[in-house]
RNA sequence: GUGGGUAUAGUUCAGUGGUUAGAGCGCCAGAUUGUGGCUCUGGAUAUCGUGGGUUCGACUCCCACUACCCACCCCA
């Protein structure tokens, strides 16, 4: 117990730190690239936010959220989903009522959720979200699919597809809801019985049910994009355009309800092919009503958020290799203890000149230091011995060619740095 | 939350109801005394997941727990 991790929690280890580093270096890029900006918020929240904000019919509210008390009897959740915490953020720090849009994005903030952990699952994650305050257009969620899909491509990531559906607005949602009612109650004892339920809680979630026989039912069910509004359609509408300008390919898929109850008009996720139904990489939609819900100004929203153990995961199932960068240009090796102030110096003034140097901290001999010098792929050896030493000279050897030259111990750290 | 599988060195995996539990890879050290990647030689490392039980005897059989994997549910 005590030397294992909790479980559904994994340990980001050094041999890994360049995977997530480059995975982040191309989202903030991309998130920059559209404007966006970073925002922290707080790992948890007072548990009422989430309550309010993600929804209390939701899966992730009724069963999966990390809450306790605090010392003082505060009741405090570790955050389940990205969005609530940035409309908050949002909110309390009245952003609404400065300059309009305010995009912000989170980057690989932890999210928990109590789970039973399997691949692609875990108790502990990581995401990556992007979040819209005060864009009306559909140009909102055509500019977060299309930098969505830009990470995802920059990170050499194929066959993926974007799947995206609108589920109305409270003008015309209300009216659906009871055509979706009357339909299904007209089968209920066709319903499995996790369905018989939804019916009356949350009638939109049959739609989204795996058993076949609620699978087969909902094929005649009437669909949402019949009764969408005037304002709902033409926005489903334009968006499409704006996908299919932008060379975009999707599909409408009018049984993506997604499964928080803040979103509005358009939700979309971006799927990878994995056994029958896929697996979500990333989720997301349009949330207009929920910044007035928490107590903001109404004010029209969207965002996604995207786990980046998936993506990770999705990167090995392709066989994709992010590159790792040169550990270290220069090892100092160095020939016992009388070399062993001069190697520390010089090891110490290449950093200072930039340059990534090591040395030995083993006690090593010289051969195991260059074996050393060579399993960490360092392109250099600056070799600092007797003769060396008599002679004023440190021996520079490339590990690649195998040539040597003397550098004079005057200034060696620049001469090195500047032929690199 | 439901169902199934797995658990032996750092790692991937062998193994048999009975004396000192093995291999590949990795790690460390040597191969004429100041030089890596190949090769060769040697070495270290395992309370055989944890706790019970059956037995003269359990790594091997049984039970519980824990963790991991797979399918479902749900999602990222």
């Amino acid at each position: 117990m005590l030397t294992q991790a909790p479980k559904g929690t994994r340990d980001m280890l050094p041999q890994d730190a360049h995977i997530w580093q480059t995975i982040e270096g191309i989202m903030r890029r991309r998130a920059a690239l559209a404007g966006y900006r970073e925002v922290r918020t707080p790992v948890f929240e007072h548990t009422e936010l989430f309550l309010r904000g993600v929804g209390d019919t939701t899966d992730i509210v009724q069963k999966e959220m990390y809450t306790f008390k605090d010392k003082g009897d505060r009741s405090i959740t570790l955050k389940p989903e990205g969005t609530a915490g940035a409309v908050r953020a949002l909110i309390e720090n009245h952003l609404f009522a400065d300059t309009l849009p305010c995009k912000m994005y989170y980057l690989n903030t932890p999210v928990f959720r109590y789970e039973k952990p399997q691949a692609g699952r875990l108790r502990e994650h990581h995401q990556f979200g992007m979040e819209c305050f005060g864009g009306k257009s559909p140009v909102v969620e055509a500019e977060l699919i299309s930098t969505l899909l830009g990470i995802l491509g920059d990170l050499g990531l194929k066959g993926l597809s974007v799947n995206i559906n609108s589920i109305g607005c409270p003008n015309c949602r209300p009216k659906y809801h009871a055509a979706l009612k009357e339909y299904l109650s007209g089968h209920v004892n066709e319903l499995c019985e996790d369905c018989r339920e939804r019916l009356d809680r949350n009638p939109l979630r049959v739609l989204d049910c795996k058993v076949p026989t609620c699978k087969e039912l909902v094929k005649d069910a009437p669909s949402m994009l019949d009764m969408l509004c005037d304002d709902c359609r033409t926005h489903f509408d334009q968006l499409q355009k704006l996908l299919t300008a932008r060379g975009i390919p999707f599909k409408v898929d009018t049984h993506i309800v997604r499964g928080l109850d803040y979103y509005t008009k358009t939700v979309f996720e971006v799927m990878v092919s994995r056994g029958r139904e896929g697996l979500a990489l990333c989720g997301g939609g349009r949330y207009d009503g929920l910044v007035e819900q928490l107590g903001g100004p109404a004010t029209c929203a969207a965002g996604f958020g995207i786990g980046t153990e998936r993506i990770i995961m999705e990167l090995e199932n392709q066989g994709v290799v992010l590159p790792q960068p040169p550990v270290c240009d220069v090892y100092v090796a160095n020939l016992g203890e009388e070399a062993r102030e001069t190697s520390f110096l010089l090891c110490q003034q290449l950093r200072e000149a930039g340059v990534k140097a090591e040395e030995d901290v083993c006690c090593r001999s010289l051969k195991a230091q260059f074996k050393y010098a060579d399993k960490i792929a360092a392109r250099f050896i600056a070799l600092v011995g007797g003769d060396e030493l008599a002679r004023g000279v440190v021996k520079l050897r490339n590990l690649s060619t195998r040539e040597e030259t003397e550098i004079p111990c005057e200034n060696a750290a620049e001469s090195i740095a500047a032929m690199l």
